[in-house]
DNA sequence: CAGTGGTCTAGACCACTGA
DNA sequence: CAGTGGTCTAGACCACTGA
């Protein structure tokens, strides 16, 4: 039932830090207070610290201190897209539409929405990101106002709130549902290709700790995007999402 | 430049676990046996096999010793699903039907080929998914006989060689590339949709350390088919491709 | 019950880097 | 240059579990 020591410590920090109590960039103490209040050991001190980096949480550096980590966009294993980023790596334009920006309760029959909110609102921003001012992809997203409550006041004009959504909050779980869909008649028309297309789509829901961030469904034009992950056993690289050459 | 010894350790092992020099289920040194032959104190050690422990690649037991892992299926965030296994796990009748099983050179106009087959040769294996006998997924699967030699003789009559290969051929890196696609006229027919349909296709490359063991295209009926990844900073699960309730 | 790993201690020296 | 983390030592006691 008694959990060592170290792991003690390292569960401690971790769920501190998925709470929220400790943010992003938050200093935690030193190794000395650590072994004070703990009363062990710096090696054990040291031990429950170094799996937190190995798990992205916290980073160390000499003389500065140990700090909550920032969350990073490419830290994961197929990871959150940030479909801005990636159309301007390939040298091309991107380009955000905004189509629909509301912010409403939640729709009491869909249970997907209740559970998003908790008792708060949802800001839904739906809009159609554009590579070389072709569609690429048409996005209906709702944001917990709970969780983000900044994202009320942010300036979403210049930035999709997919890519401001990634700078501002850090996420912990995320679970993407992948299908092929063919595309309705609206989706059809605002994507530029004919209806029943292949398309494919992303269903994404995030959270931050047991909190919902963010659920998000992306539709693809079929021609013009896949999902390439790539991952091993030993050095887990960022998987991302690109377009095809 | 000089790296720490227990980093030295830790990359030691990975190699030649990855080479394949250690075999799943074979026996490291102790501990014991590692401090002398590495000139080092038991702690640093133990540290460069705990984080061997947390990369997944050996298994420790007391009083037995450590052991290099055996592959497990549902090890890896997003893994490389069996389908067999998943139609079964929702309670339906898995049948695999044979189209093609041919032995050959390959194709010195394909690079793909050329690359996984090396020096040489190529076991193309074509086959039908189906669950409760309704057509589910085509499958088109190139293996190494240099990296799997066994294949040539396994009974692949019951059991489809994406499983097989699972249960046989332990992997350390696989990518995945994943889009939408309008089922051609062939594909219609096989899976019994209209051509054009939207289907999920899904290539994948596996590799041991770094030699190619299969590439597979499959391509799933859309409306019956999806991939779900869930994944998280602290804790990630095994992704899994699950279809649809 | 003996072999092996899990954990921990109380030090040490050093490398880095921000004030 | 002083604070902090990175690494390492040479022990120790204990828990587990296979022979």
């Amino acid at each position: 039932m008694k959990k060592p020591m170290h792991e003690r410590i390292r569960s401690d920090f971790e769920a501190r830090i998925l709470a929220g109590e400790l943010a992003p960039g938050d200093r935690l103490p030193i190794e000395q207070e650590l072994m004070q209040h703990y009363g062990c050991a710096r090696m054990t001190v040291n031990k429950a610290l170094s799996a937190l980096v190995a798990a992205g949480l916290i980073d160390r550096r000499k003389k500065a201190g140990t700090f909550v980590a920032r969350p990073r966009v490419h830290s994961m294993v197929l990871d959150v897209p940030d479909i801005a980023a990636q159309v301007r790596e390939r040298g091309q334009v991107y380009t955000y539409m905004p189509i629909v920006r509301s912010l409403r309760r939640p729709d009491a029959a869909r249970i997907e929405e209740t559970t998003l909110a908790g008792n708060g609102a949802l800001l839904q921003v739906d809009g159609l990101h554009l590579a070389d001012a072709v569609p690429l992809a048409l996005e209906h997203r709702l944001v917990s106002t709970n969780a983000v409550p900044e994202i009320a006041d942010a300036d979403l004009r210049d930035v999709p709130p997919g890519s401001w959504l990634l700078q501002h909050v850090p996420w912990t779980e995320a679970e993407n549902r992948i299908s092929a869909v063919a595309a309705s008649e609206e989706e059809a028309r605002l994507l530029a290709i004919p209806t029943g297309a292949a398309c494919l789509c992303v269903e994404r829901r995030t959270w931050r700790g047991r909190e919902g961030i963010t659920n998000v469904r992306q539709v693809f034009r079929g021609d013009s995007y896949f999902l390439l992950a790539h991952f091993g056993s030993t050095t887990p690289s960022g998987g991302a999402a690109v377009p095809p050459a």
